[in-house]
DNA sequence: TTGCTCCTCACGTCACGTGAGGTGGC
DNA sequence: TTGCTCCTCACGTCACGTGAGGTGGC
């Protein structure tokens, strides 16, 4: 009968002598014998365990899961439910690396539309990130909102080039008129600004809101904590139960 | 200037007092006041540059790794590299985990065919795991040469039935002999079978393993080490250059 | 005798969690 | 004065890695 050293365990299972020690203490791979002088000797039953051990860690079982394993009486109850309990820890471990992978690429996206960066862009970025769903809802509700309108406007221009019929674009300016009135304080008081300059988060009247130069994503603003005036990203305010538990 | 005590910081980020106790002792967060009992004082900056943290480690970046976005002195740079670096530290991560869980599911499929499971049907589910390419391969070249005479033997067969002739039934004889001979020796050098009782792999006698009965993964052996009879799953053996390097 | 291998401490890793025992601040 | 919060050690987690200083075995 072979008896392995401890340096020849290790190379037998492609690990370091330093794991196979370390098992020993562990208790989970005793070696069978000792010698004189102190040294362990493994038996082949011994490396045999040890192959099993290595393959169940190279699945992710701990150390103690193992154990329990070799020390079961009846271990084929034990091992499916050990197999099943790791094949869900794994597969949240790869969805929790998923959602990692995602806010990393959404981060990336983010920083690229950045003129001048500074490490506070990044807070802005994951400000932006993590309002982007109440934004893109109160877009929708927006669009919806002002839908009827707009179908209203573009008609009664059509009529009126086509057929010369003018009272139609009278109804959509008066209709218009309160509508832009009403919308606009709606729309500032549910959205809000980040400052390029200084990285606050802030809400413009809405006076100067309603007539500020803007694309689809920002508006041109003067912040009101640093003075700076520039185009300031959109993004939807915390919401009022928020602000009034402040 | 509002202030911030330590456990307000920690709320408003969602993380634990010594979590942010800790960010303070790494350097990464170190409060800009402290009272006259030595209490953390944050202040809205503080909070800021925390909400970034807890972004970024969110993301996974180690703690150093965000200290050195913020002791950067064009971070813009950085940014990305650490980014782009950590994206690929999460794939590799993922992709460990999706190797893991292949295993993990080949060992359970392994356990259903096993009748009587102890912890060393693992270390044979393993080897066999390990092994399984290797036995694939040498299946698809015993097919492929087996092919050519077993084409002739069915053409013997169907001729000597349909027209009564028989002397191409008898050159697939003359040829099959010698090529079980010799294809024999090959295969039975080329396998090896685990015995179910004590789990030692071994190579049969060709005479033996030539007249066994068996189906198409297990061959019905006697154990030389245990002296067990029964079905013994066929693998693929060791290489002989790894034979020969013991 | 000379390398090589192995031995046992003992500390380090990483980002905190968990008490213990004491104290500040409303 | 009474809770509540916060403070600083100091140890624990998990599976080893990495020396240091010493020794066994061919």
């Amino acid at each position: 009968m072979p008896k392995y050293t401890t340096g020849e365990i290790a190379k037998l299972c492609g690990v370091t002598v330093r794991t196979v020690q370390y098992y020993d203490t562990r208790g989970i791979l005793v070696p069978s014998e000792l010698t004189e002088g102190g040294r362990r000797l493994y038996s082949e039953d011994d490396l045999k365990r040890m192959k099993i051990i290595c393959f169940l860690r190279d699945l992710g079982l701990s150390i103690d899961s193992i154990r329990q394993l070799f020390a079961e009486e009846n271990p084929g109850s034990v091992v499916s439910l050990l197999l099943d309990q790791q094949e869900a820890a794994l597969k949240k471990e790869i969805g929790e690396r998923e959602e990692k992978l995602k806010k990393l690429s959404d981060l990336k996206a983010g920083l690229k539309s950045v003129r001048e960066f500074s490490v506070e862009s990044i807070g802005d970025i994951a400000y932006i990130m993590t309002n982007r769903k109440r934004l893109r809802n109160l877009r929708i509700i927006m669009v919806l909102t002002s839908l009827p309108l707009g179908i209203l406007q573009w008609s009664s221009i059509i009529l009126w080039i086509t057929r010369g019929i003018r009272w139609l674009f009278l109804v959509w300016v008066i209709a218009a008129v309160p509508y832009a009135f009403f919308f606009g304080r709606w729309y500032f008081r549910k959205m809000a600004y980040i400052c390029p300059q200084c990285h606050t988060v802030f809400q413009p009247t809405v006076r100067e809101g309603f007539w500020a130069d803007h694309t689809p994503a920002a508006r041109k603003l003067t912040c009101p904590s640093c003075g700076h005036k520039g185009f300031c990203v959109e993004i939807a305010a915390e919401s009022e139960e928020k602000n009034n538990a402040q």
